[in-house]
DNA sequence: CGTTGACCTTCCCATAGGTGGAAGCAACAT
DNA sequence: ATGTTGCTTCCACCTATGGGAAGGTCAACG
């Protein structure tokens, strides 16, 4: 299967599939003729692995140790609890902040006339200490 | 006040300061012999009205479009308050997909052993088409 | 057999918002 | 004279892609 059914497959753009090769999370066969990627069901469950951890903020790197996990009969599932335990540590702190910039913000603009004259809270608080 | 100073002031890096000061966001008086940027009250208002800008996750783009509207003295609240809102409107998606991919993580951490068994909770759901 | 169109390849550039480092002045202390 | 900061510019790098050029490959159509 070529890089484009892959893609098609998996719904990574052909670039983003180059990209994960090129960092060797895929080492798709290559045609030795015309060098054309080939891609195997394997290769293709590896995308999908890798989008949906993707999808979860996992980084590229960590995308590359849980793959190499997923690689691994013999894998214990302790050091991938490691590994996502951080992630969500991280998702939690970012969800928390998000969720109060989201309601300082929301303060202000609720306390903004958004009329013609120049009192503004929101530039008010901005330019406050 | 030199450089070293606003960023001592202001909390933010001098990198950064350079870089704002780059994309003329901030204009501080030059020196004429040694070119060092000489900084007043006014641009360190700037810099911490930027600095809030930027932890509320306004674009470079917004900050220089909110600043300048902090420079007019006969602005309008309606814009400024147009531009939050859609900010506001920005965080709260951000905040919800953060907040759902959370949950998701959360779940599927709490499910996993963490033992030394290759069962894996985590990595069957990351293959699960 | 030639050509068109749809693939594929590599390569470089761009994005946002910076960070890191090198090379070269400036100012001051030892 | 030398060392230590601190300033300047410039260039490269970072993440995770996207865009597009230049060129090879392949099947189909006339």
């Amino acid at each position: 299967m070529l890089i484009g059914e892959a893609s098609k497959q998996t719904g990574l753009s052909t670039k983003t599939i180059r990209f994960y090769s090129d960092l060797d999370l895929i080492a798709p066969r290559r045609d030795p003729f015309t060098g054309y990627r080939s891609f195997t069901e394997k290769d293709l469950a590896k995308l999908r692995f890798l989008k949906k951890a993707r999808q979860l903020e996992f980084s590229i790197k960590d995308c590359a140790e849980l793959l190499s996990l997923f690689d691994q009969p013999d894998r214990s599932s302790l050091y991938v609890k490691i590994i996502a335990s951080k992630k969500l540590k991280e998702l939690d702190a970012k969800a928390n902040e998000l969720n109060s910039l989201r309601n300082q913000l929301k303060v202000l603009v609720e306390r903004c006339p958004g009329d013609h004259q120049s009192d503004c809270p929101i530039l008010e608080a901005l330019a406050d200490e």
